[in-house]
DNA sequence: GGGGGAAGGACCA
DNA sequence: TTCCTGGTCCTTCCCCC
């Protein structure tokens, strides 16, 4: 099956003491477009030559060794395996794979087109001294793209411009300029939007465009289609792309690569044609597989085709998760995904830099400031609120490191984005640095200054008794949710405020009532210059939290809301129906006269909320023994007991948004 | 044992 | 002399409940 045999063994030693660049696995041998005639040998001795003892090559190796050790591991698991595990396990693909065939849709007709050398070619188009010679993009330290005349000799993308030049001493090098290739992409992208509204870009050269619906309006077949948009395409720009066409994203992918450059490839709507194509398509063309996983599945299990993954399903299943399991034999299915995605939310924001290796610690406290104004200002000009900090490191010897950090308060402030990388950064000096990167995650969208009329008031939103409130000032606050509501701190709202001896905003609420009925959470507006301690919740329950703005004061303040609010005392009609038909609870949307719906809706969230509430009951007994010691989630108290209450309360944060969506999907 | 955060890594363009 | 940048997703480990 892999390579475990003695008689291999030997073989792989005999190799690296005679041509020890064979065993260098460097991306660049992998198959790629007009690499054909490439005499890979050569390309490969080049580039082990080059790198041989340099720290970039330890690095390489040291990760080499470590998949070695995995593709051992697997192997050695594989041994364990008695012929009647491997029947259940057997048992299990083939119910996974029919379960996987059931989703299969060859309804639509998914194009990809992908532009043919887009940056080389773009600077050609301007540059015309440039047409036919090896040309690439980039710098001596990393290449972006090459010229197909520059890939006869092994110059590719992603491989360093010095190795480039040894390899194609008449290589031209063209500096990056993304205003250009950003204006062709826009040019591009109007040619999509002709053939699908809803075309999916993946990169400034890469597009999915769903032609299903203009092949049935201009009565044309996907190859008639296909060849049109690559003319317009052409006649917009004056640049080649080349298209796959297949019933999925995943094998048009592949199929674009088939004909590059300038050509097309179209793969049948039909069951047949798909397994036909997959049989022989070697794993690594198919986007997901890298490097790394065309190796493991290669030594371990002797998978070389997608036709293969089929074959060893039964392993497939005993080494990996379910959820690779499910992403290999999808693949020997030649499956991928028909539908168009919603609009996809940014996850994260990051900005990193090499530079020079440095162990000066005022110097790399600079780069540091640099990273974090940079990221700064990038999140500020999408109106982002993260909360979790990422520091990444790259030491000299190229081993990366990174070191998290997630906080109470959404920030996006230079000060505060230092403040905390400088933390994390101060724990791992003394050390010798050539890149650092900040990376921003869990975001709340806020848009600073946002303000939608229709917003729900936080009253209407939170059902308290307000009767003890006491004016704080004239705050002026919107909350803005992901899901699209908006609750307004109006100054009604604002009333029902109070501070705490920090100054932190409260809601007002009795504290016995409070306790009694745990009914709403405490809310807390950090002012300028505060340090996030957590929130002085009476229950130590979820609270959600959400980032809120405030006219003319801090970015960073913070608002939280317990969402354990029991409703069970109040008044049905005006517990759960804001406005007479809004849900109080989960914002669905259901009128008087529909009675019967609206009693299922309440029961359902009542029976929720008295779950919770029981659990919450058995609970309290622990918790007031907490509080009996008097203990507070902030920095007056000393020791091991407050570094746990802080984390505890902090593990217990999660995105308001989330459970409002939550709750939505629930009802 | 499950959930969630941290850390590391694979992969992509 | 020189081996990027910015993003997503997945897995593993560990802590806490």
């Amino acid at each position: 099956m892999g390579t475990n045999s003695n008689g291999d063994r030997d073989r792989d030693r005999d190799r690296d003491r005679d041509r020890p660049w064979q065993s260098y696995h460097t991306v660049y041998t992998n198959a790629k477009a007009g690499m054909d005639g490439v005499d890979k040998e050569k390309v490969q001795k080049i580039v082990y030559e080059m790198s041989k003892g340099s720290k970039y090559f330890e690095n390489e190796k040291r990760k080499e060794a470590t998949i070695k050790q995995k593709i051992e591991n697997l192997q050695a698991q594989c041994a364990l395996l008695t012929d009647e595990r491997l029947s259940s396990y057997q048992t299990i693909a083939d119910k996974q794979i029919i379960d996987l065939e059931a989703t299969r849709d060859l309804s639509k007709i998914w194009l990809h087109a992908d532009m043919d050398a887009f940056y080389a070619a773009v600077e050609t188009l301007e540059n015309l001294a440039l047409k036919g010679k090896p040309l690439a993009v980039g710098s001596m330290s990393m290449l972006c793209t090459a010229s197909y005349e520059a890939r006869k000799f092994g110059v590719r993308a992603a491989m360093p411009g010095f190795i480039a030049r040894r390899l194609c001493p008449d290589l031209i090098l063209v500096p990056p300029n993304f205003q250009k290739y950003t204006y062709y992409s826009e040019l591009t992208r109007k040619v999509f939007q002709n053939y699908d509204p809803d075309f999916i870009a993946t990169s400034l050269d890469e597009a999915y465009v769903n032609i299903t619906d203009i092949c049935n309006y201009k009565c044309m077949s996907s190859e008639q289609i296909a060849s049109e948009l690559r003319n317009a395409i052409y006649e917009q720009t004056g640049l080649t792309c080349s298209v796959g066409v297949a019933p999925n994203r995943l094998l048009a992918k592949v199929c674009s690569d088939i004909n590059k450059p300038n050509g097309q490839f179209i793969l049948p709507n039909d069951h047949k044609a798909i397994m036909t194509f997959i049989s022989s398509l070697p794993i690594r063309k198919v986007g997901g597989i890298g490097k790394v996983t065309e190796h493991v599945l290669r030594d371990v299990l002797g998978i070389n085709t997608c036709e293969d993954m089929l074959q060893k399903s039964a392993y497939l299943c005993a080494l990996f998760s379910e959820h690779t399991t499910d992403f290999f034999l999808s693949i020997g299915l030649g499956l991928g995904r028909t539908d168009t995605p919603q609009q996809m939310l940014r996850k994260s924001m990051s900005c990193e830099r090499t530079f020079s290796a440095t162990e000066d610690e005022s110097e790399l406290f600079q780069k540091l400031a640099d990273i974090a104004e940079t990221l700064s200002n990038d999140m500020q000009k999408e109106g982002l609120f993260g909360r979790t900090l990422t520091l990444k490191l790259k030491t000299s010897s190229f081993e990366v490191r990174t070191r998290a950090t997630s906080l109470q308060t959404y920030i996006h402030s230079k000060e505060d984005i230092l403040g905390h990388a400088s933390k994390l950064l101060k724990a791992e000096l003394p050390l010798s640095l050539r890149l650092m990167g900040l990376r921003m995650s869990q975001f709340y969208d806020a848009k600073p200054g946002h303000h939608d009329p229709m917003q729900k008031t936080l009253k209407s939103f939170v059902i308290t008794d307000a009767s003890q409130s006491t004016s704080c000032g004239s705050y002026s606050s919107n909350l803005h949710l992901r899901n699209g509501a908006n609750i307004d701190l109006s100054a009604d709202d604002q009333s029902c405020f109070s501070k705490d001896e920090s100054d932190n905003l409260m809601v007002a609420c009795e504290p016995e009532e409070y306790q009694q009925s745990n009914k709403l959470a405490a809310v807390k507006v950090y002012s300028p210059g505060n340090d996030a301690h957590g929130v002085k919740d009476n229950t130590d329950e979820c609270v959600p939290q959400v980032q809120m703005d405030n006219e003319g004061r801090s970015n960073h303040n913070t608002l939280s809301i317990n969402a354990e609010a029991s409703l069970t005392n109040q008044n049905e009609e005006t517990l759960w129906w804001i406005d007479g038909y809004i849900c109080s609870v989960c914002g669905a949307e259901l009128p008087p006269c529909f009675m019967e719906e609206r009693q299922e809706h309440s029961d359902y969230h009542l029976a929720v909320m008295l779950q919770k509430e029981e659990s919450l009951q058995n609970r309290r007994g622990l918790l007031q023994s907490e509080r009996s010691v008097g203990s507070l989630p902030d920095n007056r108290q000393g020791g091991d007991v407050a570094r746990k209450k802080q984390k505890t309360s902090k593990g217990k944060f999660i995105p308001i948004d989330a459970f409002f969506n939550r709750s939505k999907k629930d009802c």
